[in-house]
RNA sequence: GGAGGCUUAGCUCAGCUGGUGAGAGCGCCUGCUUCACACGCAGGAGGUCACUGGUUCAAGUCCAGCAGUCUCCACCA
């Protein structure tokens, strides 16, 4: 490695490492009752998806997780696995099909469910191959699917479970549904966008009076589903029309006019049409009045007709009519048209009857499906749903109870006001890619049986029995993701050992859809919590702060950057700076310089290497440690503890950006600049302890960098010398009592501090570092000095050093520091003026500094109220500032 | 209509349970072909931490209010 390049090329090592742990299966994780178990249960991206940038943020702050668990000797596991994503994946093979000239309906059920497990043999690995360019960690033998065999028995054992205890409903029920998809969908399904519209106000005769009441409506196609008009009872305008009725214009049909609180007062006319079958308010107003539920679109988007009329005829003929079943329409004129050409029609006809009284644009929201975008219908139809109230209930208590932490505690919120607010769950869908409900009906007596193995004959009649056709919500089995995954309802070793999982790791716009859910169906099935914490990260926006979407076309290819940086540099760059739960930006440029980061350390790591060849080096510390080998090791002792602490509160960016600062400032910069003097100097002895302590401290470095940058750790410590196979499964390093040398540290600093002040004096100056001068240190701790005599040649132009308690010199540069007054006689260069000038400046900002703290000190509210080891601080701070004050005063009179 | 986030250097953002002269990256300025690195080295300029009050010995950090901005939720016919 010594001999390769000057830059460090990702594309040379990343894909060979990744291939070596595979090979060696370092990513296994088994039950071992000897270890602490720890579990994360990876999001399961869809076999549809590509790898996007949010997989890339969500998969490094597990893969930084499961690493660090694991190096502290964790038993750690990451479940990998792909969600079989019903309407996503079901829409790209009816596209596929399409071009084809093909529909579902042409090919069956059966032969369509075979294409569509191919594309999933075809595609459905595609997005978790990519996930390995990241260096993702996970338990590849462990890689499940949604629709498996395993997670297929834990669907159908809860479904049933459910039935049972009456958790789970067949009924008529308001639900939304994609016409496009052809498909009902749930709650969390639905975005609003904001769309233009209009309101059209519609007059409707009143029978009784011959008056015109005056409704505005956003949808007048659904006006030939309106069983009523609303009024409210305390309406003064509108108490001599209570009991009367309208006539709805274009079906000249006879409908009540009915009181309720659904109208108010305030909006509009304070009249308001009502569509049973089409509106869920009105829903809920028809029930309360029992008011006929008329259905007037069908469920491709279409106005009923005659043939839908039979159709309901021959249902109600067969008796098999339920509860809420909506009548049909037949709309005449109307029928077959799409819903937006009966609007028009409908609009014209009105106008053309002098009925329609004005249009009022309109801005307002209209629900459409998330994933077609297509307006939401809604409708009545019979569906499966969960009653969500008792499920809720436990999910609430657990988060209240603190058995599932929120990080950050703010996005438990979201949780809390879904579940507080939730209404029963629609889990129908007319699709067939998904797990289908295990129902089964009679077709001769309509008898239901709910099983898990399938009936074929009715237990009541004997007829033949039919399995429902609908599937389930891809998210009724995401669900049930952390136990069934761990073999759950089989009771397994791993599901014992495992659940529940400890951290769960995800965006705040997955919380309704995703953690809700796995938090009830753990506590009701499992009995226990799905996961002790949930770790929320927030969405990467591009560069200039929008949400990356398809339709802006701002999306951020991983993958490219990751040829581009590596995938080090990508991961380095979404671990900095990022707190819990915020959104983040994109950007190159700082990408950019997390791969000139691993740069440096490579850089470094190959100084290391060039100086260790040919020397027998261990990867024990010398016996006899220097003073600036003891501020390194100090200095790396406590960042050791730093960051463990800052990622057991899940700090993962501040304890990335303490590695940076370390790395770069205090190895790099310092550490291997001043070893340099021995390295390079004539005694053997203090050479080998300089390679000794440059081996040790790097070796520590790359372990506790491994989890955010695992590649480039790997391929240096594996040219370094050491034990094991791979970084990966060595001790993360900790804390040790033996390497504190916090006082040798101190003095080593004001060595450092020197140093910087002489070197910002002759950069002031424009003096050239090829420009070397005598320096003189006067100083009262003269053996702490002594240390850095070498350091002052090197790295402070210092041609040579005297130090002594005081001198007297003529035509100085004089550099104060709270330890020393450092002169470097450069009579050519030296300024009388400016230097007495300076040095003022300098002391009146000491002296405030001391009177701020003086202040402080002499302020009996600070001294009796404020921590001991706060005043100790001020008062330390006080006297070196006296110190300092007296040195500049001294130097000034020397300068007279 | 509710709820939440954000507002800190020219730009993008950190700043954890208040502890005290405010940090990073990029950009900018001045030097440097210093034998690991110009994807670099040494220095530097630049901020009344949105605004107004309050609590406290002490507030960027806690509380209240206000403004701007973004997002989520919500059946406005």
């Amino acid at each position: 490695m010594a001999e390769l390049n000057k830059s460090y090329d990702p594309k040379l090592v990343e894909d060979r490492i990744y291939q070596y742990w595979l090979e060696h299966n370092y990513f296994h994780a088994k039950v071992d009752p000897d270890k602490k178990p720890y579990c994360i249960v990876m999001p399961p991206p869809n076999i549809t998806g590509q790898l996007h940038i949010g997989h890339a943020l969500d998969n490094t702050l597990q893969d930084i997780l499961i690493r660090w668990r694991r190096m502290q000797g964790y038993e750690a596991l990451w479940l990998p696995g792909t969600d079989h994503a019903s309407i996503a994946t079901e829409a790209k093979i009816v596209e596929a099909m399409r071009k084809e000239g093909l529909t579902k309906e042409d090919l069956g059920r059966e032969k369509f469910l075979e294409r569509a497990w191919a594309w999933k043999k075809e595609y459905g690995g595609r997005i978790t191959k990519q996930f390995w360019k990241l260096g993702v960690s996970c338990d590849w033998e462990r890689e499940r699917f949604t629709m498996d065999e395993g997670c297929s028995n834990a669907v159908k054992e809860v479904f049933v479970n459910y039935y049972n205890k009456g958790l789970i409903y067949r009924g008529n029920r308001m639900v939304n549904w994609c016409p496009k998809c052809g498909t009902s969908i749930s709650d969390a399904e639905v975005e609003y966008e904001a769309q233009n519209g209009n309101f059209w106000h519609i007059l409707y005769p009143v029978k009784e009076t011959g008056e015109m009441l005056e409704i505005a409506t956003t949808r007048p196609e659904t006006m030939l589903g309106d069983t009523a008009v609303a009024i409210n009872v305390e309406d003064e305008r509108y108490k001599h029309l209570h009991g009367c009725h309208v006539i709805l214009p274009l079906l000249d049909k006879e409908i009540p006019i009915v009181c309720d609180e659904h109208a108010d007062m305030e909006k509009g006319t304070g009249v308001v049409k009502i569509t049973p079958a089409h509106d869920p308010n009105d829903f809920e107003v028809g029930l309360r009045h029992s008011l006929p539920i008329v259905r007037c679109f069908t469920y491709d988007g279409h106005m009923t007709g005659a043939e839908d009329v039979a159709a309901y005829e021959e249902l109600k003929k067969k008796g098999t009519l339920s509860e809420n079943e909506p009548e049909v329409l037949d709309c005449g004129k109307y029928a077959g048209m799409t819903t937006m050409e009966a609007r028009k029609a409908i609009v014209a006809d009105l106008t053309a009857l002098g009925l329609l009284k004005e249009i009022e644009p309109l801005s307002h929201d209209v629900g459409t499906c998330y994933r077609c975008h297509t307006t939401i219908e809604p409708m009545v139809s019979k569906q499966w749903f969960v009653k969500m109230a008792p499920l809720a209930k436990p999910a609430i208590d657990a988060v209240r109870k603190g058995e599932t932490q929120f990080i950050p505690k703010r996005s438990e919120k979201i949780y809390f006001h879904w579940l507080e607010n939730i209404r029963d769950w629609c889990i129908s869908r007319q699709l067939w890619w998904g797990h289908r409900i295990p129902a089964y009906y009679c077709e001769d007596c309509g008898e239901m049986v709910v099983s898990k193995d399938a009936v074929h004959t009715c237990p009541k009649c004997g007829g033949k029995m039919k399995q429902d056709e609908d599937t389930l919500d891809t998210w009724f089995s995401s669900a049930l993701w952390p136990f069934s995954t761990l073999g759950w309802p089989e009771n397994t070793e791993e599901l014992k050992y495992f659940y529940p999982t400890d951290t769960l790791v995800t965006g705040y716009d997955i919380i309704f859809f995703w953690v809700v859910r796995m938090m009830f169906s753990g506590l009701h099935n499992m009995g226990a919590v799905p996961f002790r914490t949930v770790f929320i990260h927030g969405l990467i926006r591009d560069e200039l702060g929008r949400k990356m979407s398809k339709s802006l076309g701002n999306g951020v290819d991983p993958i490219e950057v990751i040829d581009k940086y590596g995938a080090d540099a990508l991961r380095f760059f979404l671990a900095t700076g990022n707190s819990p739960g915020n959104d983040m930006r994109f950007s190159e440029s700082r990408v950019e310089s997390c791969r000139n980061f691993a740069n440096k350390l490579y850089n470094a790591s190959r100084f290391v290497l060039m100086n260790i060849e040919g020397h027998e080096v261990s990867l024990s510390l010398p016996t006899n440690l220097k003073l600036e080998d003891q501020w390194i090791l100090s200095t790396l002792n406590t960042l050791c503890k730093d960051v463990t602490e800052n990622l057991e509160k899940f700090e993962l960016g501040i304890a990335v950006q303490k590695l940076y600062d370390f790395i770069w400032d205090c190895f790099c910069d310092w550490y291997i600049e001043l070893k340099k003097t021995d390295l390079y100097s004539d005694d053997e002895q203090a050479a080998q302890n300089a390679r000794q302590v440059l081996v040790y401290v790097l070796d520590k470095i790359l372990k506790l960098l491994h989890p955010f940058m695992p590649f480039i750790t790997e391929e240096i410590w594996q040219n370094l010398p050491h034990y094991g196979d791979t970084i990966m499964l060595q001790q993360y390093p900790e804390y040790t009592e033996a390497l504190d040398f916090t006082a040798e540290a101190a003095d080593m600093q004001k060595i450092m501090t020197a140093i910087t002040a002489i070197r910002t004096q002759r950069n002031e100056m424009n003096v050239p570092p090829s420009k070397k001068a005598k320096l003189y240190i006067a100083t009262k701790t003269a053996s702490t000095f002594e240390h850095g005599i070498e350091f002052f040649k090197k790295l402070a132009s210092a041609s040579e050093v005297e130090i002594g308690s005081d001198f007297t010199l003529d035509g100085a540069v004089t550099v104060v520091t709270a330890d020393a007054k450092l002169y470097i006689p450069m009579n050519e260069l030296v300024d009388r003026e400016a230097e007495l000038k300076r040095l003022n400046k300098e002391l009146e900002q000491t002296q405030k500094m001391l009177r701020q703290d003086e202040g402080k000190l002499s302020n009996p509210g600070f001294m009796g109220k404020a921590p001991a080891a706060v005043i100790e601080k001020i008062q330390n701070q006080a006297q070196r500032e006296r110190e300092k004050i007296a040195l500049i005063q001294a130097a000034i009179e020397n300068l007279q």
